[in-house]
DNA sequence: TCTGGGGTCCTAGGACCC
DNA sequence: TCTGGGGTCCTAGGACCC
């Protein structure tokens, strides 16, 4: 299986529409003005020289590099550059015939070969005919991971950037991943590299050889046991190109100066649900249940939710249940964040 | 932390039912 | 009341990913 993955996907589309910022530090994020609330989206590798790095506050940006140009983030720009990557990827034939392609998100993909596949040669070769591919359709750069299964795919891609590819298979697994830290798996973040931490295990070859009864009654039956087949580079689970279905949408917002006043606050939520709706309405199908974030100052998140007594898409439905959920939580605390989130009846 | 916005999945407790 | 056991749904929160 192989794992594509754009090279500083959305600073590189940037630099294509902005040449003569290929030498200088790019930093996408926000609305692109370094003394507002946002964080850094993606930093281009020239800014990456300076330790800017993806998910840093702009204004923390800012002053690791003073030079860098800030620019807005643009989806849609970014919408219409992964569809023609995708769409190459789609085109390419491995072993004479089409690849399977799994899209994750804007700048990854999973690709595996087509049922009834011929000889499908070196997957190295395969990997730098893609990277031409994808070159030639859409002046963009990408690197290829190679692996016996996704998660050794996705996780040597890294091993192949910038511009190039790297194959982890069974055989060298702990070779490359024992001793490094369990979050360099792809599904154990900050907070479980903790977690393990404490029950002693800090390395790849620590976690894979745990006891799977202590993994169970510490983290929980289910995933116990999967971090430990993470920690081995264990991983049956196919390439599927089926098309992505949504469960929900939300929409989100941070606002500049915090809200104190509680019926601004009730007003911005009917905004947002007017918004969400308009998201679900493009997928033809009703809300079942409505949920609300806030963020107050300090940082404090709580969500609440509730499920509809019947499916609805009606504005005023789904917005006065919205505020309705405001009221389970205390008023005339300043608010940081407001989101509103829609889930959707499964598809017909 | 100065800490976005779009998502997914898992867990745990309580309500409720048989 | 000295209160079983199993299943499902609802809700809130946590963690992770891009």
């Amino acid at each position: 299986m192989l794992h594509v993955d754009l090279d500083e996907f959305i600073a590189a589309v940037e630099i294509l529409r902005h040449p003569e910022l290929a030498a200088v530090p790019v930093v996408v994020g926000g609305r692109g003005d370094p003394t507002e609330r946002g964080v850094v989206a993606t930093a281009s590798y020239v800014a990456r020289e300076y330790g800017v790095r993806s998910g840093m506050p702009l204004r923390l940006a800012a002053r690791k590099c003073p030079d860098a140009v800030f620019l807005p983030t643009d989806h849609a720009a970014y919408d219409a550059a992964s569809v023609r990557v995708m769409d190459t990827l789609r085109s390419a034939s491995w072993g004479g015939m089409p690849v399977l392609v799994e899209v994750l998100g804007w700048d990854e993909a999973f690709l595996a070969p087509g049922p009834g596949h011929g000889e499908l040669g070196e997957p190295e070769e395969f990997a730098d005919r893609l990277r031409a591919a994808v070159l030639a359709a859409t002046d963009l750069h990408c690197s290829v991971g190679i692996g016996d299964n996704r998660l050794r795919a996705k996780i040597a891609t890294e091993f192949g950037k910038p511009r190039g590819s790297f194959r982890l298979t069974g055989a060298d697994w702990f070779e490359v991943m024992g001793d490094r830290p369990t979050d360099a798996l792809w599904g154990i973040g900050r907070r479980t590299a903790a977690k393990l931490a404490v029950l002693g295990l800090t390395t790849v070859r620590e976690l894979a050889d745990a006891d799977p009864e202590v993994l169970a009654a510490e983290l929980g039956p289910t995933m116990g046991p999967w971090y430990r087949r993470l920690g081995r580079g264990v991983d049956t689970s196919p390439v599927d190109p089926t098309p992505w279905v949504p469960r929900a949408h939300g929409r989100e917002t941070t606002f500049q100066a915090d809200l104190e006043d509680w019926g601004r606050v009730a007003e911005e939520v009917r905004v947002l649900t007017a918004r969400v709706l308009a998201d679900i309405d493009a997928e033809g199908r009703p809300a079942a249940r409505v949920g609300i974030k806030v963020r107050f100052r300090p940082f404090v998140t709580l969500t609440r939710s509730l499920t509809l007594p019947e499916p609805s898409n009606d504005p005023e439905v789904l917005a006065d249940a919205a505020v309705s959920l405001l009221d389970r939580l205390e008023p005339g605390r300043p608010v940081r964040l407001l989101g509103v989130r829609l889930e959707m009846t499964p598809p017909a």
